[in-house]
DNA sequence: TATGAATGAGCCTTCATTCAT
DNA sequence: TATGAATGAAGGCTCATTCAT
């Protein structure tokens, strides 16, 4: 996903290859919940013992950062190169960002379905750079929105609830699609992508 | 809210009136999520002591499921109003009951943050009996939507999944909606009733 | 049971008739032990509130120490009139004293079951003046014995472990005797009257 | 204790060495019973912190079926070691048997008491296996009684009373018993077996 | 690295008891 | 008497974390 990768790198998803402790992490927090997971369940689930996850991870809150940090810094590169190759064009520019929003939170489900349901499990700290991140991400389909709705591409009278109304649908998947539901990620992304371009009054 | 109440009876909230140790759970559940807080912490915030809190809940649980229960309840009684006083046209029924899901999630903000946020913190049969009421408030909209691309009044290829967008929506909306916000309640429920027609294909 | 009261009254037992809070004590302390069972339980069982049954009793000790010590008496008033009504034969002493032991500890096997079990659940005073009653009711049996030794009715080289030993008979039979079994009370009295005669090396 | 074992080695006790949980929990459990010792007490006498405890045994119900099943094997196994050392004769097998049940009685009579007292104490399952060990127990006594008096050794009329009777005689020295009471271990089972021997009308 | 052992703090819950009504 | 409401103390147990080996 360098400089010089291939084109629509952003749209391809590899199975996720998390070091142990944090795929355990993961399956515990997002089954119970960051407080209602425990530390030695997490320390059985990567297959280690409690002091060998401590070995990896500092703490608890280390497994919930990582987690979420490298998810958000994820989606944002996927989510700027994919801006990036859409051209200038607002129309194409939503539909490549939307689409890379809508692709990632279904093909990395669980992180994304942490990353948007433990945010106040982060500590002060964390919490705010995390945040910071989010926001970057939402100011990018603002700044969309905006822009076509000054080049007339879209129509709406509340471009900053519209543009919000979309990150919330593409966020929502994350909380209950299924990799063997009736449509595959393409299929469903497409689907989404469609609704998205209704909300900003985009043709079609 | 009774049979021969007031029309538009489903639009108006008044001051959430929970007794003291739901009030005080809802507080604790929002702010840290269910096995985020603890009962010490509940019991303080209802001005009584442990035991006095386990006289009114047997259980910390017995505190989830009613703020749960209730709240769906609530919600399921007002969106059924709301569509039956909406008379027969899809149209005017999928406005009544959209607006019904954005005002409930705006005025019962928390209850509704956390009927979306803990449902997997809810033991076994508790759960199933919530997700079934879930699910018939969700049914409630599939059918309207599916009657108005019948009728030609939506437009939509995909009516289950515009359906389940507008709920994504409406839902989303308790995650972030502050009371001292630029819009007031009946204007940000009007911006997203519009919203919501164009995910469906409804005019306007 | 009092001074003219008639020959061989000591062998009767009418139904017992505690009073309501002391009978679901007993019932709880039987199935739990005293630390096992809780006040509420009890009053529960007795049909009466909590502070109902503390209006009654003033504490869960009070209801042991009811129990307890309304039983020894019992059980030494019956032994004292069985003893004196047998004239002065030491063997005749004997089989008075045995079977009144023996016929209280199944008429009345769940208070004589607590009287021997809940000893150590006896706050310190309560707990010495009890054993005052129970060492006054083995040394009843051990002078008989001791008579019986010195008149040569019986046989034994160890009066006192054999006197421990058929108090240690009798008193066991609360442990397991139910009314429902193959012998009636009065039949098992028997049997073990004989074996305790044996212990003392008593004919028959 | 194995096969090749020494003859007489189920009369030799030495200085019990359970490890310092099993002890700690023994001596509480012996003061205040199994509901009336608390874990942190237990900890404290083992020196433990409690989740120290909690390393070595999974709960305080795990301390009793740890204390229970262990000594009710090891009085089997010194009961059955006995009784095949002593040959064919009733005679010698009752003595045997009856003298090893003295003997645990005494050097293990905390264990011991334990075992007799806080039957009720055990969860369901753990009760029912001790219930089956204890009856194969009995089994052992009826059985040499019943062979005894058919071969003539012994004469009651009443071989299973007299059996538990016997039993009733050993278990009970657990419960007044003191090595630092006029008699030594041996000296008092020797008289205790001379009145067991007495209970089924063996001679002597 | 991995492990067995350990711990201070805290968990949810229940205890025996009291008191205003 | 009976009750609803309350409470300080303690119950059994688990938490995240540490450390010697």
């Amino acid at each position: 996903m360098s400089g010089d990768a291939e084109r629509g790198s952003w749209r391809i998803y590899e199975g996720s290859v998390l070091p142990a402790p944090l795929a355990a992490a993961l399956a515990a927090f997002v089954e119970q919940g960051y407080h209602g997971a425990s530390v030695r369940e997490i320390a059985a689930r990567a297959g280690l013992s409690v002091p060998g996850l401590y070995h990896h991870f500092p703490s608890k809150q280390a497994l919930l950062v990582g987690l979420m940090k490298a998810a958000m810094a994820d989606l944002l590169q996927r989510s700027r190169i994919a801006e990036a190759e859409a051209g200038t064009s607002p129309s194409a520019r939503f539909d490549a960002v939307v689409t890379s929003l809508l692709l990632f939170h279904m093909y990395r489900r669980d992180q994304a379905f942490i990353g948007s349901t433990e945010i106040r499990s982060l500590e002060a700290d964390n919490r705010s750079d995390y945040i910071g991140q989010r926001d970057e991400q939402q100011r990018m389909l603002d700044t969309i929105v905006h822009d076509g709705v000054e080049s007339g591409d879209f129509d709406t009278e509340h471009p900053k609830d519209a543009s919000r109304a979309v990150t919330t649908l593409c966020v929502g998947i994350a909380g209950w699609y299924r990799p063997d539901g009736p449509l595959s990620a393409p299929e469903l992304a497409a689907v989404y992508s469609t609704i998205a371009r209704r909300i900003v009054g985009g043709s079609r």
